[in-house]
DNA sequence: CGGGATCCCTTAGGATACTG
DNA sequence: CAGTATCCTAAGGGATCCCG
Protein backbone atom coordinates (compact mmCIF):
# COMPACT_ATOMS: atom_id res chain seq x y z
CA UNK A 1 0.00 0.00 0.00
CA UNK A 2 2.56 2.27 1.20
CA UNK A 3 4.52 3.38 -2.28
CA UNK A 4 8.07 3.51 -2.76
CA UNK A 5 9.71 4.68 0.65
CA UNK A 6 12.54 6.74 1.47
CA UNK A 7 13.50 4.42 4.66
CA UNK A 8 13.64 8.05 7.04
CA UNK A 9 11.55 8.29 9.66
CA UNK A 10 10.34 11.69 9.39
CA UNK A 11 7.18 14.01 8.75
CA UNK A 12 8.12 15.27 5.66
CA UNK A 13 9.05 11.92 4.40
CA UNK A 14 5.69 10.76 5.54
CA UNK A 15 4.09 12.88 3.27
CA UNK A 16 6.23 12.82 0.26
CA UNK A 17 5.75 9.20 0.49
CA UNK A 18 1.24 9.45 0.50
CA UNK A 19 1.92 12.19 -1.86
CA UNK A 20 4.46 12.85 -3.69
CA UNK A 21 4.14 10.49 -6.16
CA UNK A 22 3.33 11.70 -9.85
CA UNK A 23 0.10 12.71 -10.38
CA UNK A 24 -1.28 12.61 -7.12
CA UNK A 25 -1.38 16.10 -5.90
CA UNK A 26 -3.50 16.86 -8.71
CA UNK A 27 -5.90 14.64 -7.81
CA UNK A 28 -6.22 15.99 -5.02
CA UNK A 29 -5.93 19.91 -6.16
CA UNK A 30 -9.18 18.84 -7.90
CA UNK A 31 -10.84 16.95 -5.34
CA UNK A 32 -10.40 20.26 -3.29
CA UNK A 33 -12.76 21.77 -5.14
CA UNK A 34 -15.41 19.12 -4.62
CA UNK A 35 -16.36 15.75 -5.12
CA UNK A 36 -15.75 13.89 -8.50
CA UNK A 37 -16.89 10.70 -10.45
CA UNK A 38 -14.05 9.18 -11.83
CA UNK A 39 -14.61 9.84 -15.56
CA UNK A 40 -14.62 13.81 -14.19
CA UNK A 41 -10.98 13.14 -12.82
CA UNK A 42 -10.14 11.74 -15.48
CA UNK A 43 -11.31 14.61 -17.59
CA UNK A 44 -9.71 17.23 -15.61
CA UNK A 45 -6.61 15.30 -16.17
CA UNK A 46 -6.68 14.77 -19.61
CA UNK A 47 -3.06 13.44 -20.10
CA UNK A 48 -3.21 10.82 -16.66
CA UNK A 49 -3.38 7.37 -17.84
CA UNK A 50 -6.29 5.48 -16.58
CA UNK A 51 -4.05 2.51 -14.57
CA UNK A 52 -2.51 5.34 -13.39
CA UNK A 53 -5.36 7.24 -11.82
CA UNK A 54 -7.01 3.86 -11.13
CA UNK A 55 -4.00 3.38 -8.73
CA UNK A 56 -4.20 6.21 -7.14
CA UNK A 57 -7.27 6.12 -6.39
CA UNK A 58 -6.38 3.08 -4.95
CA UNK A 59 -3.20 4.26 -2.94
CA UNK A 60 -5.13 8.01 -1.54
CA UNK A 61 -7.55 5.73 -0.43
CA UNK A 62 -5.36 3.39 1.51
CA UNK A 63 -3.83 6.34 3.01
CA UNK A 64 -6.91 7.47 4.43
CA UNK A 65 -6.93 10.98 2.41
CA UNK A 66 -9.88 10.78 0.24
CA UNK A 67 -12.80 7.95 0.46
CA UNK A 68 -15.12 5.83 -2.45
CA UNK A 69 -18.39 6.56 -2.00
CA UNK A 70 -20.56 4.44 -4.07
CA UNK A 71 -23.80 6.28 -5.14
CA UNK A 72 -26.50 4.77 -7.09
CA UNK A 73 -25.21 3.59 -10.29
CA UNK A 74 -22.29 6.27 -9.82
CA UNK A 75 -18.71 6.14 -8.01
CA UNK A 76 -18.32 8.97 -6.25
CA UNK A 77 -14.28 10.41 -4.54
CA UNK A 78 -14.42 12.56 -1.89
CA UNK A 79 -11.30 13.57 0.72
CA UNK A 80 -11.60 12.70 4.23
CA UNK A 81 -10.89 15.35 6.68
CA UNK A 82 -6.91 14.12 6.82
CA UNK A 83 -7.20 14.97 2.89
CA UNK A 84 -8.61 18.52 3.53
CA UNK A 85 -5.90 19.22 5.85
CA UNK A 86 -3.70 19.19 2.69
CA UNK A 87 -5.82 22.23 1.12
CA UNK A 88 -3.45 25.18 3.10
CA UNK A 89 -0.51 23.30 1.61
CA UNK A 90 -2.03 22.57 -1.97
CA UNK A 91 -3.01 27.00 -2.20
CA UNK A 92 0.94 27.48 -0.89
CA UNK A 93 2.17 25.30 -3.67
CA UNK A 94 0.09 27.08 -6.03
CA UNK A 95 1.61 30.21 -4.45
CA UNK A 96 4.87 29.22 -4.74
CA UNK A 97 4.62 27.51 -8.21
CA UNK A 98 2.93 31.07 -9.76
CA UNK A 99 5.62 32.70 -9.84
CA UNK A 100 7.77 30.63 -11.92
CA UNK A 101 4.89 29.49 -14.29
CA UNK A 102 6.52 32.23 -17.49
CA UNK A 103 4.04 32.16 -20.43
CA UNK A 104 1.82 29.03 -21.82
CA UNK A 105 3.35 26.54 -24.26
CA UNK A 106 0.57 25.49 -26.44
CA UNK A 107 -0.51 22.28 -25.41
CA UNK A 108 -0.73 23.52 -21.99
CA UNK A 109 -4.28 23.90 -20.82
CA UNK A 110 -6.52 25.46 -18.54
CA UNK A 111 -9.15 23.08 -16.13
CA UNK A 112 -12.09 24.17 -14.29
CA UNK A 113 -10.79 22.69 -11.02
CA UNK A 114 -7.09 24.06 -11.71
CA UNK A 115 -8.83 27.52 -12.36
CA UNK A 116 -10.69 27.49 -9.22
CA UNK A 117 -8.12 26.73 -7.29
CA UNK A 118 -5.92 29.74 -9.04
CA UNK A 119 -8.47 31.79 -7.85
CA UNK A 120 -9.02 30.24 -4.25
CA UNK A 121 -5.42 30.98 -4.01
CA UNK A 122 -5.71 34.43 -5.04
CA UNK A 123 -8.88 35.63 -3.28
CA UNK A 124 -7.88 38.57 -0.72
CA UNK A 125 -10.91 38.19 1.71
CA UNK A 126 -9.89 41.89 3.45
CA UNK A 127 -9.71 43.69 0.21
CA UNK A 128 -13.13 41.71 -0.81
CA UNK A 129 -14.79 42.76 2.26
CA UNK A 130 -14.28 46.37 1.38
CA UNK A 131 -15.78 46.12 -2.06
CA UNK A 132 -19.54 45.71 -3.44
CA UNK A 133 -20.19 41.98 -3.81
CA UNK A 134 -19.87 40.97 -7.34
CA UNK A 135 -20.81 38.17 -9.60
CA UNK A 136 -18.02 37.47 -12.61
CA UNK A 137 -18.88 34.99 -15.62
CA UNK A 138 -15.54 33.74 -16.53
CA UNK A 139 -13.60 32.01 -19.61
CA UNK A 140 -10.09 30.90 -19.11
CA UNK A 141 -9.49 29.07 -22.19
CA UNK A 142 -11.82 26.25 -22.04
CA UNK A 143 -12.99 26.52 -18.41
CA UNK A 144 -15.92 28.73 -17.89
CA UNK A 145 -16.99 29.88 -13.95
CA UNK A 146 -19.20 31.56 -11.95
CA UNK A 147 -17.20 33.51 -9.94
CA UNK A 148 -19.57 34.82 -6.63
CA UNK A 149 -17.60 37.59 -4.27
CA UNK A 150 -19.37 38.72 -1.24
CA UNK A 151 -18.25 40.47 1.12
CA UNK A 152 -15.50 38.29 2.27
CA UNK A 153 -17.01 35.07 0.90
CA UNK A 154 -15.56 33.30 -2.47
CA UNK A 155 -17.79 30.89 -3.83
CA UNK A 156 -16.58 29.46 -7.67
CA UNK A 157 -19.03 27.37 -9.59
CA UNK A 158 -18.26 25.66 -12.85
CA UNK A 159 -20.56 27.04 -15.81
CA UNK A 160 -21.79 30.48 -16.50
CA UNK A 161 -24.69 32.64 -15.11
CA UNK A 162 -26.23 36.08 -14.65
CA UNK A 163 -22.94 38.31 -13.54
CA UNK A 164 -22.14 41.91 -13.23
CA UNK A 165 -18.99 41.41 -15.48
CA UNK A 166 -18.35 38.52 -17.89
CA UNK A 167 -15.15 38.27 -19.91
CA UNK A 168 -12.91 36.00 -21.73
CA UNK A 169 -9.32 35.50 -20.55
CA UNK A 170 -6.64 34.68 -22.73
CA UNK A 171 -2.90 33.06 -20.91
CA UNK A 172 -2.52 37.17 -19.96
CA UNK A 173 -4.40 36.73 -17.24
CA UNK A 174 -1.53 35.52 -14.82
CA UNK A 175 -0.09 39.19 -15.72
CA UNK A 176 -3.59 40.69 -14.57
CA UNK A 177 -3.36 38.57 -11.46
CA UNK A 178 0.06 39.44 -10.88
CA UNK A 179 -0.39 43.20 -11.50
CA UNK A 180 2.09 43.10 -13.88
CA UNK A 181 -0.48 44.10 -16.46
CA UNK A 182 -2.94 46.82 -15.65
CA UNK A 183 -6.91 46.09 -16.34
CA UNK A 184 -6.85 48.67 -18.62
CA UNK A 185 -4.47 47.73 -20.57
CA UNK A 186 -5.30 44.00 -20.72
CA UNK A 187 -8.71 45.07 -22.22
CA UNK A 188 -6.74 47.27 -24.57
CA UNK A 189 -4.50 44.59 -25.65
CA UNK A 190 -7.14 42.06 -26.04
CA UNK A 191 -5.77 40.00 -23.01
CA UNK A 192 -9.21 39.93 -21.53
CA UNK A 193 -12.11 40.65 -23.23
CA UNK A 194 -14.84 41.81 -21.60
CA UNK A 195 -18.47 40.26 -23.31
CA UNK A 196 -21.07 42.26 -20.71
CA UNK A 197 -21.13 44.90 -17.87
CA UNK A 198 -18.90 47.83 -17.19
CA UNK A 199 -15.48 47.32 -18.02
CA UNK A 200 -14.06 49.03 -14.82
CA UNK A 201 -15.39 45.93 -12.99
CA UNK A 202 -12.18 44.28 -14.24
CA UNK A 203 -10.32 46.69 -12.11
CA UNK A 204 -12.34 45.46 -9.00
CA UNK A 205 -11.34 41.65 -10.34
CA UNK A 206 -7.56 42.28 -10.40
CA UNK A 207 -8.19 44.01 -6.41
CA UNK A 208 -9.68 41.14 -5.35
CA UNK A 209 -7.54 38.36 -7.33
CA UNK A 210 -3.85 38.51 -6.44
CA UNK A 211 -1.12 36.39 -6.55
CA UNK A 212 2.73 37.94 -6.50
CA UNK A 213 5.15 37.87 -9.53
CA UNK B 1 15.49 21.89 -18.17
CA UNK B 2 11.56 21.47 -16.81
CA UNK B 3 10.90 17.41 -15.80
CA UNK B 4 8.22 15.48 -17.01
CA UNK B 5 5.04 18.06 -17.43
CA UNK B 6 1.51 17.51 -16.78
CA UNK B 7 0.43 19.92 -19.90
CA UNK B 8 -1.45 22.02 -17.61
CA UNK B 9 -1.20 25.76 -16.75
CA UNK B 10 -1.34 25.98 -13.25
CA UNK B 11 0.66 26.97 -10.22
CA UNK B 12 -0.14 23.95 -8.37
CA UNK B 13 1.25 22.13 -11.25
CA UNK B 14 4.32 23.95 -11.88
CA UNK B 15 5.07 23.39 -8.50
CA UNK B 16 4.81 19.98 -8.44
CA UNK B 17 6.82 19.63 -11.98
CA UNK B 18 9.62 22.00 -9.94
CA UNK B 19 9.71 19.67 -6.36
CA UNK B 20 8.26 16.76 -7.02
CA UNK B 21 10.35 14.71 -8.72
CA UNK B 22 11.46 11.51 -6.27
CA UNK B 23 14.07 12.90 -3.10
CA UNK B 24 13.49 16.60 -4.12
CA UNK B 25 11.93 17.90 -1.04
CA UNK B 26 13.86 15.70 1.05
CA UNK B 27 17.14 17.81 -0.72
CA UNK B 28 15.37 20.77 -0.29
CA UNK B 29 13.99 19.73 3.19
CA UNK B 30 18.19 19.02 4.39
CA UNK B 31 19.39 22.25 2.58
CA UNK B 32 16.85 24.41 5.06
CA UNK B 33 18.33 23.29 7.65
CA UNK B 34 21.36 25.28 6.09
CA UNK B 35 23.72 24.85 2.91
CA UNK B 36 25.81 21.43 2.38
CA UNK B 37 27.96 19.54 0.39
CA UNK B 38 27.45 17.16 -2.29
CA UNK B 39 28.96 14.11 0.52
CA UNK B 40 26.92 15.66 3.25
CA UNK B 41 23.32 15.81 0.92
CA UNK B 42 24.53 11.71 0.43
CA UNK B 43 24.82 10.88 3.90
CA UNK B 44 21.34 12.61 5.28
CA UNK B 45 20.05 10.20 2.10
CA UNK B 46 21.51 7.18 2.02
CA UNK B 47 19.17 5.61 -0.02
CA UNK B 48 19.55 8.20 -3.27
CA UNK B 49 21.57 6.70 -5.98
CA UNK B 50 24.68 9.32 -6.84
CA UNK B 51 23.48 9.54 -9.95
CA UNK B 52 19.86 10.62 -8.87
CA UNK B 53 21.20 13.06 -6.46
CA UNK B 54 23.32 14.47 -9.04
CA UNK B 55 20.69 15.06 -11.50
CA UNK B 56 18.21 16.62 -8.52
CA UNK B 57 20.82 19.27 -7.96
CA UNK B 58 21.19 20.13 -11.39
CA UNK B 59 17.45 20.26 -12.01
CA UNK B 60 16.70 22.18 -8.58
CA UNK B 61 19.56 24.81 -9.90
CA UNK B 62 18.20 25.32 -13.35
CA UNK B 63 14.71 25.97 -11.51
CA UNK B 64 16.44 28.78 -9.62
CA UNK B 65 15.65 26.88 -6.32
CA UNK B 66 19.39 26.03 -5.13
CA UNK B 67 22.70 27.46 -5.82
CA UNK B 68 25.80 25.52 -6.72
CA UNK B 69 28.96 27.52 -5.15
CA UNK B 70 31.90 26.51 -5.34
CA UNK B 71 34.35 27.13 -2.76
CA UNK B 72 38.26 26.33 -2.41
CA UNK B 73 38.20 22.61 -3.12
CA UNK B 74 34.71 22.21 -2.37
CA UNK B 75 31.40 22.69 -4.07
CA UNK B 76 28.50 23.90 -1.53
CA UNK B 77 24.74 23.66 -2.52
CA UNK B 78 22.34 26.29 -0.97
CA UNK B 79 18.94 27.13 -1.51
CA UNK B 80 18.21 30.45 -3.43
CA UNK B 81 15.54 33.03 -1.50
CA UNK B 82 13.40 31.68 -4.23
CA UNK B 83 13.66 28.07 -2.79
CA UNK B 84 13.85 29.39 0.85
CA UNK B 85 10.13 30.23 0.45
CA UNK B 86 9.59 26.45 0.47
CA UNK B 87 10.39 26.65 4.14
CA UNK B 88 6.69 27.07 5.11
CA UNK B 89 5.50 24.26 2.88
CA UNK B 90 7.94 22.02 3.62
CA UNK B 91 7.59 22.52 7.15
CA UNK B 92 3.28 22.39 6.92
CA UNK B 93 3.97 18.73 4.98
CA UNK B 94 6.00 17.17 7.93
CA UNK B 95 3.22 18.41 10.16
CA UNK B 96 1.14 16.56 8.33
CA UNK B 97 3.44 13.61 7.51
CA UNK B 98 3.77 13.16 11.11
CA UNK B 99 0.04 12.38 11.65
CA UNK B 100 0.50 9.25 9.14
CA UNK B 101 4.04 8.28 10.71
CA UNK B 102 2.93 4.86 13.36
CA UNK B 103 5.85 3.38 14.59
CA UNK B 104 9.08 3.01 12.68
CA UNK B 105 9.97 0.09 10.88
CA UNK B 106 13.61 -1.27 11.34
CA UNK B 107 15.09 -0.31 8.04
CA UNK B 108 13.89 3.37 9.14
CA UNK B 109 16.25 5.81 10.06
CA UNK B 110 16.51 9.48 11.73
CA UNK B 111 19.33 11.82 10.35
CA UNK B 112 20.11 14.96 12.23
CA UNK B 113 18.64 17.32 9.18
CA UNK B 114 15.73 15.63 9.23
CA UNK B 115 15.04 15.67 13.00
CA UNK B 116 15.98 19.43 12.91
CA UNK B 117 13.66 20.00 10.48
CA UNK B 118 11.13 18.35 12.71
CA UNK B 119 11.81 20.29 15.61
CA UNK B 120 11.42 23.45 13.96
CA UNK B 121 7.87 22.42 13.23
CA UNK B 122 6.90 20.94 16.22
CA UNK B 123 8.51 24.39 17.93
CA UNK B 124 5.78 26.57 20.17
CA UNK B 125 7.62 29.98 20.21
CA UNK B 126 5.00 31.77 22.28
CA UNK B 127 5.13 28.65 24.79
CA UNK B 128 8.77 28.38 24.79
CA UNK B 129 8.48 32.72 25.15
CA UNK B 130 7.42 31.86 28.51
CA UNK B 131 9.71 29.35 29.71
CA UNK B 132 12.98 29.88 31.03
CA UNK B 133 16.11 29.48 28.59
CA UNK B 134 16.88 25.85 28.27
CA UNK B 135 19.76 23.79 26.33
CA UNK B 136 18.92 20.21 25.61
CA UNK B 137 21.84 17.72 23.96
CA UNK B 138 19.41 15.27 22.13
CA UNK B 139 19.98 11.66 20.79
CA UNK B 140 17.83 10.73 18.18
CA UNK B 141 18.80 7.23 16.73
CA UNK B 142 22.08 8.49 15.56
CA UNK B 143 21.15 11.89 14.97
CA UNK B 144 22.85 14.30 17.68
CA UNK B 145 21.63 18.11 18.38
CA UNK B 146 22.16 20.17 20.54
CA UNK B 147 18.93 22.20 21.13
CA UNK B 148 18.43 25.57 22.38
CA UNK B 149 15.35 27.18 23.48
CA UNK B 150 15.54 31.11 24.34
CA UNK B 151 12.86 32.83 24.71
CA UNK B 152 10.40 32.24 21.30
CA UNK B 153 14.11 31.39 19.65
CA UNK B 154 14.99 28.27 18.77
CA UNK B 155 18.31 27.17 17.66
CA UNK B 156 19.37 23.61 16.76
CA UNK B 157 22.92 22.43 15.79
CA UNK B 158 24.44 19.46 14.78
CA UNK B 159 27.13 17.32 17.64
CA UNK B 160 26.98 17.69 21.59
CA UNK B 161 27.97 20.23 23.90
CA UNK B 162 26.53 21.74 27.55
CA UNK B 163 23.27 21.38 28.61
CA UNK B 164 20.53 21.99 30.94
CA UNK B 165 19.57 18.12 30.09
CA UNK B 166 20.98 15.53 28.03
CA UNK B 167 18.86 12.61 27.19
CA UNK B 168 18.69 10.39 24.42
CA UNK B 169 15.61 8.90 22.47
CA UNK B 170 14.07 5.99 20.55
CA UNK B 171 11.39 5.47 18.46
CA UNK B 172 8.56 6.64 21.01
CA UNK B 173 9.36 10.43 20.25
CA UNK B 174 6.93 10.86 18.53
CA UNK B 175 4.57 9.51 21.03
CA UNK B 176 6.15 12.63 23.56
CA UNK B 177 6.00 14.91 20.79
CA UNK B 178 2.02 14.16 20.32
CA UNK B 179 0.84 13.74 23.72
CA UNK B 180 0.20 10.62 23.72
CA UNK B 181 3.03 9.49 25.85
CA UNK B 182 3.67 11.86 29.12
CA UNK B 183 7.12 12.49 30.25
CA UNK B 184 7.40 10.92 33.16
CA UNK B 185 5.96 7.27 31.36
CA UNK B 186 8.36 7.80 28.91
CA UNK B 187 11.29 7.47 31.31
CA UNK B 188 9.90 5.14 32.85
CA UNK B 189 9.07 2.77 30.16
CA UNK B 190 13.13 3.43 28.49
CA UNK B 191 11.16 5.42 25.66
CA UNK B 192 13.24 8.38 26.93
CA UNK B 193 16.66 7.74 28.80
CA UNK B 194 17.89 10.94 30.85
CA UNK B 195 21.74 11.15 30.55
CA UNK B 196 22.27 14.25 32.51
CA UNK B 197 20.31 16.76 34.33
CA UNK B 198 16.62 16.83 35.91
CA UNK B 199 14.07 14.77 34.41
CA UNK B 200 11.64 17.63 34.90
CA UNK B 201 13.62 19.36 32.56
CA UNK B 202 11.64 16.67 29.92
CA UNK B 203 8.59 17.86 30.91
CA UNK B 204 9.57 21.63 29.99
CA UNK B 205 11.05 19.77 26.56
CA UNK B 206 7.48 18.40 25.79
CA UNK B 207 5.76 21.29 26.17
CA UNK B 208 8.50 23.18 24.16
CA UNK B 209 7.63 20.43 20.87
CA UNK B 210 4.51 19.80 20.11
CA UNK B 211 2.87 18.23 17.18
CA UNK B 212 -0.66 16.87 16.49
CA UNK B 213 -1.35 13.21 15.94
C1' DC C 1 -21.69 4.81 -20.90
C1' DG C 2 -19.13 5.05 -16.57
C1' DG C 3 -15.43 2.69 -14.28
C1' DG C 4 -12.08 0.59 -14.63
C1' DA C 5 -8.46 -3.65 -16.24
C1' DT C 6 -4.88 -5.24 -19.66
C1' DC C 7 -1.46 -4.85 -23.00
C1' DC C 8 3.14 -3.24 -24.63
C1' DC C 9 6.76 -0.07 -24.75
C1' DT C 10 9.42 3.85 -22.96
C1' DT C 11 11.96 6.02 -19.42
C1' DA C 12 12.91 7.32 -14.66
C1' DG C 13 15.02 5.53 -10.97
C1' DG C 14 17.86 1.89 -8.11
C1' DA C 15 22.43 -0.64 -7.51
C1' DT C 16 27.06 -0.60 -8.23
C1' DA C 17 31.36 0.53 -10.25
C1' DC C 18 34.41 3.79 -11.87
C1' DT C 19 36.99 8.36 -12.75
C1' DG C 20 39.11 13.35 -12.47
C1' DC D 1 35.44 14.15 -2.48
C1' DA D 2 32.35 15.09 -6.21
C1' DG D 3 30.51 13.45 -9.23
C1' DT D 4 29.94 9.88 -14.28
C1' DA D 5 29.03 5.58 -16.44
C1' DT D 6 26.66 1.40 -16.81
C1' DC D 7 23.28 -1.97 -16.34
C1' DC D 8 18.78 -3.43 -14.88
C1' DT D 9 14.17 -3.11 -12.73
C1' DA D 10 9.91 -1.09 -12.11
C1' DA D 11 6.92 2.89 -12.69
C1' DG D 12 4.69 5.60 -15.97
C1' DG D 13 2.72 6.64 -20.80
C1' DG D 14 -0.57 5.31 -24.52
C1' DA D 15 -3.97 2.59 -26.60
C1' DT D 16 -7.27 -0.70 -26.34
C1' DC D 17 -10.45 -3.78 -24.28
C1' DC D 18 -13.80 -5.39 -20.90
C1' DC D 19 -17.71 -5.60 -17.73
C1' DG D 20 -21.97 -4.29 -15.28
Amino acid sequence: MAARDYGQYCGVTRAVELVGERWALLIIRDLLVGPRRYGELAAGLPRIPSNILAARLKELQAAGILRRVPHSRVVIYELTPYGHELEPIVLALGSWGFKAMGDPRPEQIVTADSMTVTLRTAFRPQVAAELPSTAYATRFGAAELLVRVDGGALEVARGGGPADLAFAAGPDIRRLISGELAPDRAIATGAVEVLHGRTQLLDRFARTFHLAA
